[in-house]
DNA sequence: GTGAAAGCGCTAACAA
DNA sequence: TTGTTAGCGCTTTCAC
C-alpha cells in the first residue's frame, strides 16, 4: 500500500505538505493542493490510521462493552452510542462480554492496548476491579444500565427502583397478590434495584413476601430463568404471576410456565422489564421499557464531551425514567380486580 | 501510559530486552526476565498495540461487515466468526452497514485506514465497487451469505435455492396454489436464488405462478414487508399463502395480515428463511433454517488459513444446506393436503 | 544473552 | 507557502 513517502515523492512535494493536504489544513497553494489531490487518486491512497494515531497521540475511537449481544435492550443501546459517535466521527468497537467478567476483563485489556480513547461499559457485576484498571490508567469511560460500588465515574441508567414498582402496583391492581420475583444477580445494581422496588410497592400495600419467592440467578438469561420457574412451579403454594427481571429471563418462564401446561396469562400472569424482541409482530409482554436508544447516545454524548474537555470535571448522573406499557402476559388474578 | 521505554531504563535493560520477554522469545536469561516481569507489574505496563502492528505490519484484527445487527441470523453467524476469531486471538471489529451502499463504502474505507488483516463482509448489495477497492489493496476478504458477480473471492453460503424448493414444496404439499412471494432486492444474490428455487417447485408441479405475486422490497425488513404485504391483500385474487424471503420480511407480513383482520395460519400461511428471534419462547414461522452460526464460523476459519498462507490459492466456496422446520405459521390450503 | 540502531507511516513544531 | 526534523512506541536485524 502506499505511503505517504510515495505521494511526496511522486508529487515532488515533501511529506508535510501531503500531510497538509490530507489533514485539510490551510497555507497549501492551490496548485499543489490540486497536484497532491491527483497522486493521492492515482496511487489509491488509503493513510495508515495507526501509524496516524501513534503520531497523534489519539485514535478516534471508542470502544463498548455490553454482556449480550442478543438481548434487544443491548443493541438497541448500542445503535445509539454508534450514532452519536457517527455524528462526531469517532470508530466503535465492540465487546461482548456474556455476562462473565474474565470476557470482560480482556476485553478491557485489549482496548487499552489498542489505546481507545474512551468507553462506555454496561458492567458485568459488582467488582472493580476491571474498571479500576482503566481508571488507572485515566482513560475515560461512562458506566450504562449497572453502577459498580466504589467506581465514581458518569453513568447513564433509568430509574429502576421505581419501574419495578410500576410493575408490581399494576399486579397488585390486578387482584395478584401471590407475587414471584425472579431477578438476575444480587451482584448487578439493576437487578437489586428492581427487587427492593418489588418489595416496596408489596410492603405500601401491606402484602406480605415470602422468602422463597425472591429468586436469584446467576445470569439473566432465558435458560436460568427456566430453571427458576421450575422451582417456583415445585413449590406446594404457587405464585399468582411472576415478576422477571429482565426479558430474557421471562421467556424462560413462560417456556417453562407452558411446558408445564400453564397458561399465560390464564393460569399466571408474567411481567418483565424491557422489549423482548425488536422484530416482534406482537409482543407479549407487559412491561416496563427503559428508554434505551436515549440511554446509549446520551452516554456518548457525555463520553465525547469528556474527550473534548479533556476529561474535567465531576461525574455525572442520569436517571432516566421508564415506562409500563400493558400487554398479553398479564391478567386478573385471583383477588380480582381493585376499584 | 507506561512505554516501553520507561520499563527498560528502570529495569536497567534495553528496549530490545524489554520487548523480548514481552514476546516470549527465548534467549532471555531467566533472571533478567525476572526483573523485566517485576518492573512491567510494577509500572503496570500496557502495551501499545497500534505502535506494535506498525512495525509489525499486520493488526491482528479482521473486520467484519452486516447489513442488520438486529437480525438474529446475523448475531449468530457473528458469533460464529468471534469463536473462531478468538481461538486464534485475533480481535473482530464490526460494522453495521444497515443494507446502505454508502455506509459499507465508508465502513471498508475505515477497516482500511486500519489496516485490518482481513475481513468477512456480507455485502449489501451487488455492485463491486466497494469489493474491487479491497481486492486493489490486496486484503484478504470472505463473502458470507450473498455473492457479488464479477468479484472472484472466498465465499460461503448456503443453497437458497434448494431451501426455497423446499419451503415451496411444502406449501404446496398443503394444499396451497396461489402462493405469493416477498423477495428482497433483486440485486442481491440470495433473494434471486430464492426466486428462482420457488419458481422452480411451481414449474415441477405444473402451478401457473401469477407476476404480480412475486413482489420485491428494496429492503429485507419488516416495514418493507408490511407494505408489500398490503399490496398484496389489495388485489382482487388474494394468495393463500405468502413466503417471505427472510424472517423480517415475514414479521412485516404478520403484522399486516393482523391488522387486516386475517388469522395466520387459519387465512393465510406465511412461510419464511431463518429464525426471527432466538429469544422466542415459541417460535411461529415454519421456515428454512440456515447454518448461520456455522457458516460464520466456517468464513472465519477460511479467511484465517489465507492469513496465515500469504494469501495464495484459489478461492473456496463453500455452500451449505438449510433444513426446513414446520411450525405454527402454515396450515393447509384449499386444495386439501395431498396423500 | 544483550544492546544499538534503523525503520514502520504519520504529525507537528520550528525554520526558512 | 513549504520543508526539515524530531519524535510517537514498538519490532527486528545485526553485531558484540
Amino acid at each position: 500500500m502506499a505511503t505517504i513517502k510515495d505521494v511526496a515523492k511522486k508529487a515532488g512535494v515533501s511529506i508535510t505538505t501531503v500531510s497538509r493536504v490530507l489533514n485539510n489544513h490551510p497555507h497549501v497553494r492551490e496548485e499543489t493542493r490540486q497536484k497532491v489531490l491527483d497522486v493521492l487518486r492515482e496511487l489509491n491512497y488509503v493513510p495508515n490510521a495507526n501509524a496516524g494515531s501513534l503520531a497523534r497521540k489519539s485514535t478516534s475511537i471508542i470502544a463498548v462493552l455490553v454482556p449480550d449481544i442478543t438481548n434487544t435492550f443491548f443493541t438497541t443501546l448500542l445503535r445509539g452510542i454508534e450514532d452519536k459517535a457517527c455524528e462526531n466521527e469517532l470508530l466503535v468497537i465492540l465487546g461482548n462480554t456474556d455476562e462473565d467478567p474474565s470476557k470482560e476483563q480482556i476485553y478491557i485489556h485489549k482496548f487499552l492496548e489498542r489505546r481507545v480513547d474512551g468507553l462506555i461499559v454496561v458492567p458485568v457485576e459488582n467488582r472493580r476491579k476491571n474498571l479500576k484498571i482503566i481508571q488507572r490508567h485515566e482513560i475515560p469511560f461512562v458506566l450504562v444500565d449497572r453502577r459498580v460500588e466504589g467506581v465514581d465515574a458518569d453513568f447513564v441508567g433509568s430509574d429502576n427502583y421505581q419501574g419495578a414498582r410500576l410493575l408490581v402496583n399494576h399486579l397488585i391492581e390486578l387482584g395478584h397478590r401471590d407475587i414471584a420475583m425472579l431477578s438476575g444477580p444480587k451482584e448487578v445494581s439493576v437487578f437489586r434495584e428492581r427487587v427492593e422496588g418489588f418489595l416496596s410497592a408489596m410492603r405500601d400495600k401491606n402484602i406480605p413476601v415470602k422468602p422463597e419467592f425472591i429468586l436469584y440467578g446467576q445470569k439473566p438469561i432465558k435458560e436460568i430463568g427456566y430453571n427458576l420457574t421450575c422451582r417456583l412451579l415445585s413449590y406446594k403454594t404457587r405464585p399468582t404471576a411472576i415478576f422477571a427481571a429482565n426479558n430474557s429471563l421471562a421467556v424462560g418462564t413462560v417456556t417453562a410456565l407452558q411446558q408445564a401446561g400453564l397458561n399465560v396469562p390464564r393460569d399466571l400472569s408474567v411481567t418483565c422489564f424491557d422489549d423482548n424482541d425488536s422484530n416482534s409482530f406482537k409482543p407479549f409482554f407487559t412491561s416496563v421499557i427503559q428508554p434505551a436508544y436515549m440511554m446509549g447516545y446520551v452516554a456518548a454524548e457525555i463520553l465525547i464531551k469528556r474527550l473534548k474537555n479533556n476529561k474535567k470535571g465531576q461525574a455525572n448522573k442520569i436517571l432516566m425514567q421508564t415506562e409500563l406499557v400493558k400487554r398479553y402476559s398479564t391478567a386478573p388474578g385471583p383477588a380480582g380486580i381493585a376499584d
